[in-house]
DNA sequence: TTCGTCATGTAATGGGTTACATGATTAC
DNA sequence: GTAATCATGTAACCCATTACATGACGAA
């Protein structure tokens, strides 16, 4: 019952989606998919796939092998027997939700950047959506940021007042950038289903408007769990 | 023993150095200097400062009044009976030296802001040290951006690599901030010593090389707590 | 043989929030 | 008289991290 936490438990639904996996994996995958911006550990991973399961999100199936290939059951004694995660439909159910439904701190920096990381599954309305409200909550929060700055100017020292001016300014970039994909959301012309797993980017399937910014190089599979 | 929370730590010190004050004013100061940028509960600055006086750091007064001019020994049963910090000796130097010894966290978001907000308090050498401290920070951080960025462009979808993207842009710009700030604090003349409590400014005295961005309104002494 | 990395898990700890309890004072 | 604000505190969570325990496998 306890162990749930969110923004962990929307990362984790989202990448069973694809795809099963064990733990381990999963892991790796949540830290180069969200990048710096946000990583995980085990010790908050394990107990939240427990408890998913409990829910009955997701099954864990304990010969299985996902993506070695071979050595079939290992049972209990083959390297630490993998344990892989697989979304079940009411999981799945449960992503839609939660990608549309969208609770009050949806908005906030790290949720949003988690659900964005996840854009590519969703519709259309609902990236919209989501874009929308974020900025309009960045609105709410510039205007507060405005107005304590206008109440207390005068007592603020230089560096406190030069703080909260990056500060804004920071917030005002944010806002700008969300202009600009709402935009391309709105010029795209793809309006994918919500169905559409393993997203087969990389043909001529667009996910959305977004503006291209590629260069390639070459693919290495490793992960990036420096300190 | 336990209760000390760091950041918290640190700027209760720094404000306290100031003048003294009690908790109730202690927060609301606290949530106007930091602004919008980091805000603390009581349940949080209650405990700290009682172990903040444990440690020796702070003394506290029962009796007294700060700001508010007469009704003076109002015993247990007036008003709650205000409980009034005072800064010590210990708890000036300890404040010096978080200052300038700054941990390993010291460069971290958090971190960083609340220093920040408290330059006014320090010298520019420690000033310069946080500075360039953080400066190299980022640019390592970046440094790791890029390369995992490198390593699995292939494999992100859009909004993932447009998330990464975005990322990396809003460190770069932190540095070119950072680096601003270094060019005002070589510029700066003002070499204020780090035992200038109360910062006469708006007065001749320059805290530092800082961009002068002002624009005065009225003078409003209420505060934000507000959701 | 020793080191890295695969693989799962738990316990201790950290650092914070919300909600509540309590009650007096001031502003409308 | 009733609502807001002043004022201090505590208890119950929440979410996450670190460090540890355990152990197999592959490569140097």
């Amino acid at each position: 019952m306890s162990r749930r936490s969110g923004i962990l438990e929307f990362a984790v639904l989202g990448l069973l989606r694809e795809s099963p996996m064990h733990g381990y994996e999963l892991r790796k995958r949540l830290n180069t998919s969200l990048g710096v911006f946000r990583a995980f550990s085990y010790g908050t991973l394990y107990p939240c796939l427990k408890a998913l399961v409990a829910h009955g999100w997701l099954t864990e199936e304990t010969g299985g092998d996902t993506a070695h290939g071979a050595a079939p059951a290992a049972s209990l004694a083959g390297r630490r027997a993998k344990i892989v995660y697989r979304l079940t439909a009411e999981g799945k159910a449960h992503f839609e939700e939660l990608l549309s439904h969208s609770g009050p701190d949806a908005w906030e920096d790290e949720h949003f950047g988690v659900r964005f990381a996840f854009f590519g599954q969703t519709s259309r309305d609902v990236r919209m959506r989501v874009l929308e409200g974020r900025r309009s909550r960045l609105e709410e929060r510039l205007e507060k940021m405005r107005a304590s700055l206008a109440r207390s100017r005068e007592r603020l020292d230089d560096y406190t007042l030069e703080l909260q001016r990056h500060g804004m300014e920071s917030v005002e970039r944010e806002v700008r950038w969300l202009n600009e994909l709402i935009e391309s959301e709105r010029a795209g012309r793809d309006q994918r289903a919500p169905d559409a797993a393993a997203p087969d980017r990389n043909e001529s399937g667009e996910t959305g408007g977004l503006p291209r910014h590629r260069g390639g190089s070459r693919p290495d599979p490793s992960d990036d769990t420096a300190t």
